[in-house]
DNA sequence: TTCATCCTAGTAGCTGCTCTTAATAGCTAG
DNA sequence: CTAGCTATTAAGAGCAGCTACTAGGATGAA
């Protein structure tokens, strides 16, 4: 009964914020009939960010603040290469790189991060990304700052595999293995 | 001299605000180079309401538009959704989504485009995205304009892979499979 | 000199939180 | 029956970014 009652308050709560933002705790708890505490707990297992992040996140993006992947060539900053063998990159996430509704970053940017390092990582011109198989293995708070750290698997030619394994902290959240080609054979960056 | 001074400071701080309701007062005071409590002074002489204010009518105003579809989480344009069936999105490419040295639009973007487009065709208030398998099958120059088009594959419980492919033109650039789950079995989105 | 204006400073209090610790009730498996 | 678990409530410290108020120093004009 309990369990039930949490999960049905907990997804209500899900619902209720991503319909209106604009509820304090204190609303909230009244509305479901339990504590402010209560409300608590359910915002931080579900990641749902309290109401001036909420807020602030609707406002953003009507500003056009929040950046939809950024545009410079390296997404985080590179603070150590090998070309041709390893390097490692840090990104700082910030609430505009999370759901509106939540506090979970979106995993392009996560994806953007490995996928940029991963092609300064080659010794070229001009690398493109050819495919990827990746895996979110935890999700990613938005403020967490993550650490990606890219290694050059095989050289064929023209053709790089690079296996790329993101942390914040020592909790692994990301792996990918890319296969980049360089110069003209073009396929995509 | 000194009137000058204040006059200059209230019509400069009046248009900053204007432009970019997102200063604090502690930002403020450096930019204009006094002390808080004059920014302050400045405000209330003003009228001009706390950053708090500020930002909330922002995010009342963007609310009112919006709201329907969490639209704004998308990259691209959604014109066409079919709740846990299928979608489409367009995204117009620029400049800025290029490589500082060619005009080939990096390959995050495509993927930010479509991974976004499978999460917004789940029919749950969170969806994360698991894994993903992808290729880039032909190179997009800035400038053109991507369509993805995605289908849900499969729903099993919490579960849902879905198909994506990204056309320019009759020219298909990217496919995709992803693995999505649903509320709190989270991985990543 | 005196006075008003401008600026700075400090204190108290507010809202809506976070983070931490702890206590309580109810259920459940050994 | 008891130990351990979950769900809930509570209490306290602290924080950001304010409002509102009081007070004092600096400056320039009369």
């Amino acid at each position: 009964m309990s369990r039930t009652r949490k999960a049905q308050r907990q997804q209500g709560l899900v619902e209720l914020l991503a319909s209106d933002p604009f509820f304090t705790d204190q609303e909230l708890a009244e509305h479901f009939q339990v504590s402010i505490q209560t409300i608590r707990l359910d915002r931080l297992e579900l990641g749902l960010p309290e109401l001036r992040e909420r807020v602030k996140h609707v406002a953003e993006k009507a500003y056009g603040r929040v950046k939809s992947v950024a545009s410079s060539d390296i997404i985080g900053d590179l603070i150590e290469i090998n070309l041709d063998k390893s390097g490692i990159s840090v990104l700082d996430t910030d609430t505009s790189m999370g759901f509106a509704n939540s506090n979970v970053v979106r995993g392009h940017h996560i994806f953007a991060q490995a996928n940029s390092l991963a092609v300064a990582l080659v010794d070229a011109p001009l690398a493109l990304t050819g495919s990827a198989e990746i895996r979110y293995l935890n999700p990613v708070k938005t403020g967490e700052r993550i650490v990606a750290k890219a290694y050059v698997l095989q050289v064929q030619g023209k053709k790089r595999i690079i296996r790329v394994e993101s942390f914040v902290r020592e909790r692994q959240v990301f792996q990918g293995e890319f296969i980049l080609f360089c110069r003209e054979n073009i396929t995509q960056g």
